[in-house]
DNA sequence: GACGGAGGTGAGAGCGCTCTCCGAGCACCG
DNA sequence: CGGTGCTCGGAGAGCGCTCTCACCTCCGTC
C-alpha cells in the first residue's frame, strides 16, 4: 500500500533508454529534433517506468506552472445556490484541460481573504487568473491588477479603477434586455414593469439600462428593486402589483425572480400569459422549464462564456512575450443573448 | 505594467539582511531557532523586498505541495444544477485555506478523463484528493487507490473493489430516511410512498434501505423510482397516483423530487399535508423553503462535511510517517442527520 | 578558570528538470 | 575527394529552495 517506490526521474529513463536526459526531455516535450528510432525507444522507457515529469522541476526553470487559477469573490451562498457560476466553471475546466492546464480554485469570503487571493497571485503559482467579482465596491479586481499577472473577468467589472488592458467576457445584458421589453411591447402590452437584480452587480445596472432604452418614459413606479433570489422576487411583485395595479408584463432581472414573481402573480389571482406577460433572463434549464407556466426567457450561452475566458487567458501573451511586444493583449467579448419564447409571454 | 523586476530569491533577502540563506529559511518557516533580534531582522527584509517564496523550489525539495486535489466524477450537468456540491466545496476551501492549502478542482466528464485524472493524482502533483464519486459503477475509485495518494471520498463509495483504508464522510442518509418515515407514520400515516433517488448511487440506495427499515413489509407499488431531479419526481409521482390512488404520505428521496412530487398532487387535486404527507431530504433551502406547502425535509450539514473531508485529509498520515507506523489513518465518518419540520408533513 | 554542552548560524550539496552551448556526424557541393 | 553547412545528441550549468552538518559562541558547572 505504501510503495516506497521512488518515481522515476529523466534519468533513470535516459539510463534505460540508453540516450541522455537531454534527449528523453526533448522527447517527454514533443520529441522535436529527435529521429524516430530514438523517440520510440525513449518512449518505451518511459512507458515501462510509469514515468511521469516533475512539475515542479519543470516550473522551477521554465517559470510556467500551465496552472489558472480562478478566484470567485463571492462572498454571499448565493453564487453556489445559482447554476449559473457552476456552468462557467464547467466551461472553463473543459478548455483549461484541452490545453493540459490545471485549475486553482480560490474562494474568497469577506475582505480579509483579499489579502491572502492577492498575495497568492503575486506570488507567481499560476500563469493567469480567471476572476469573477461581481460587486460594483469590489477592490479585489485593483488588487489583482497590481499583482501583475494575466487575467480575464467573468462580467464587465463594475470598478472605478484603471480601465487599461481590462479584458473581461460578459453577455450583452443591455441587449437582451432590450429584446425581452420589446417583445413584450410586440405583444401589445404596455403597462410593463421591471423587477431589477442586485444594482451593485453590472449585470443587473446592465439590464436595467437595457428596459430603459425601451421604455424612454417609463413610469418609474414601474420598476421595483430585486435582488436575483425567487423571495426578492415575490417582494418585489407585491410592490409592484400594490403601486399599479394595472400592470400588464413584468420584465424580470433573471429566471429565479421570475419564478417568485409568478407566485405572487398566481397568489393574487392573475393569469399568466393571458393578465400580466412575465420574461425572465438567463435560460437557467431547471427553473425556466418547470415554472408554471414555463418562462420566455433570454438565453445567454453561459458555458461558452466560461471556456471563451480560458481561451482568452491562455491566449495572452506571456511576459517575455508582452516584453517583445510580440502577440497584442486579446480583447474583451461580449456574447449575443437570444430570446427563448416559451407559454409566459 | 510589464514590470520586469525578478522576483527577489532567498539569496537577495539573506544579503539584505546580512545573514546566510540558511537563516532566511528558518524564519520563513516559523524562525524556531533563530534569536529574536535576528528574525526581526530579517523580517523586515522580506517586507522590504516583498518575498514571495518560491512554491515550485520549495517542492523540488520537500515533495509537499500543501496543494489537495478535488475530483468530481459526475458525468452528468446535474451536480451543478444542485447546491449540494457547491456547499460541500465551500467547507473544503474553507478548511484548506486555514491551513494554507490550495484547492485543485478536476472535473470529468466521461471515461475518457479517468485516465488523465489518474495520472494526474499519480504525477505527484498534489498531496492528497478529495473525491466524489456517487455512482456505483464508477472506476475512479479504483484508479484513484493505485495511484497511492491519501484519498477521502464524498459520500460512500459504491465500490465493490478493495475497502481495506477507503475512508469517506457520509450522511446517515439511512437513518435519517427512517426518522422521515416514522415521522409520516407518527401522523397517522399509513400508506406512505417512497420515490427513490438514482439508484446508482449510494445515498439513494441507503435512503430506500432507511424507508424498508420502518415499512417492513410495504406494498411494492408504493415505491417508485426517481432521480433526485425534479422531473424525476413529477413523473414518479404520477405512477404512484395511479397504482395508489389511496397513498396518504410520501417520502421523496431529495427536496428537488419532492418539489416536483408536489406539483403533481396539487394538480391531481390532493391538499399538503391534509390528503398527502410529503418528507424531503436535504433540506436545501432554497428549495425547501420555497414550496408550496414549505417542505419538512431531512436535514444535512453539507458545508460540515466537506470541512470535514478536508480536515480527515489533512490529518491522513504522510508518507514517511506511514512508512514509520507513525499515525493512524483516519477512518471514516457518518455524520447524524436532523428532521425539519415545516408545513408539508 | 577550564571544560562540556546547548543553542545559533553558515556552508554546501543536491531536489529533477530545461536549455544553451558544442561537438560529432552526415549529406551535398565544388 | 575534401570542404562546407546543417542537423542531431550530449554535457553541464543552473532554477530557488531545504536540510544536514559542522562550526562557533556563550553559558553553566565543577
Amino acid at each position: 500500500m505504501t510503495d516506497t517506490a521512488p518515481r522515476p526521474t529523466l534519468e533513470a529513463v535516459a539510463a534505460r533508454a540508453g540516450v541522455s536526459r537531454a534527449t528523453v526531455s526533448r522527447v517527454v516535450n514533443g520529441g522535436d529534433g529527435v529521429r524516430e528510432p530514438l523517440v520510440a525507444r525513449v518512449r518505451k522507457a518511459v512507458e515501462e517506468l510509469g514515468y511521469v515529469p516533475n512539475q515542479a522541476a519543470r516550473s522551477l526553470v521554465t517559470r510556467r506552472h500551465d496552472a489558472v487559477a480562478v478566484v470567485v469573490a463571492e462572498p454571499e451562498t448565493r453564487v453556489f445556490a445559482d447554476p449559473f457560476f457552476a456552468l462557467q466553471l464547467r466551461g472553463i475546466s473543459k478548455e483549461l484541460t484541452a490545453h493540459d492546464n490545471q485549475l486553482v480554485l480560490l474562494l474568497t469570503e469577506g475582505r480579509d481573504d483579499h489579502a491572502r487571493v492577492a498575495r497568492y497571485l503575486a506570488g507567481g503559482h499560476v500563469d493567469g487568473a480567471l476572476v469573477f467579482s461581481l460587486h460594483l465596491d469590489d477592490p479585489l479586481p485593483g488588487l489583482i491588477q497590481r499583482a501583475g499577472i494575466p487575467t480575464v473577468f467573468g462580467g464587465r467589472p463594475g470598478w472605478s479603477g484603471d480601465r487599461r488592458g481590462v479584458v473581461y467576457v460578459d453577455s450583452d445584458n443591455r441587449g437582451g434586455a432590450r429584446d425581452a421589453v420589446r417583445h413584450l411591447a410586440g405583444l401589445g402590452r404596455t403597462r410593463i414593469a421591471h423587477i431589477t437584480g442586485a444594482l451593485d452587480q453590472t449585470s443587473a445596472v446592465d439590464r436595467l439600462d437595457g428596459y430603459r432604452d425601451v421604455m424612454v418614459d417609463a413610469d418609474p413606479r414601474l420598476i421595483a428593486e430585486g435582488d436575483f433570489t425567487p423571495a426578492g422576487g415575490e417582494g418585489a411583485m407585491r410592490e409592484l402589483l400594490e403601486r399599479c395595479p394595472d400592470l400588464d408584463a413584468v420584465f424580470a432581472a433573471n429566471d429565479l425572480t421570475a419564478a417568485g414573481a409568478l407566485r405572487v402573480l398566481r397568489e393574487s389571482g392573475r393569469r399568466v400569459p393571458d393578465d400580466v406577460a412575465v420574461v425572465g433572463f438567463d435560460d437557467m434549464l431547471p427553473v425556466a422549464e418547470q415554472t408554471d407556466p414555463p418562462l420566455t426567457t433570454v438565453r445567454q450561452d453561459i458555458e461558452e462564456m466560461g471556456r471563451l475566458m480560458a481561451r482568452l487567458l491562455l491566449r495572452a501573451p506571456d511576459r517575455r512575450a508582452a516584453e517583445q511586444g510580440v502577440g497584442a493583449a486579446p480583447s474583451s467579448v461580449v456574447l449575443p443573448t437570444t430570446l427563448v419564447r416559451r407559454a409566459s409571454a
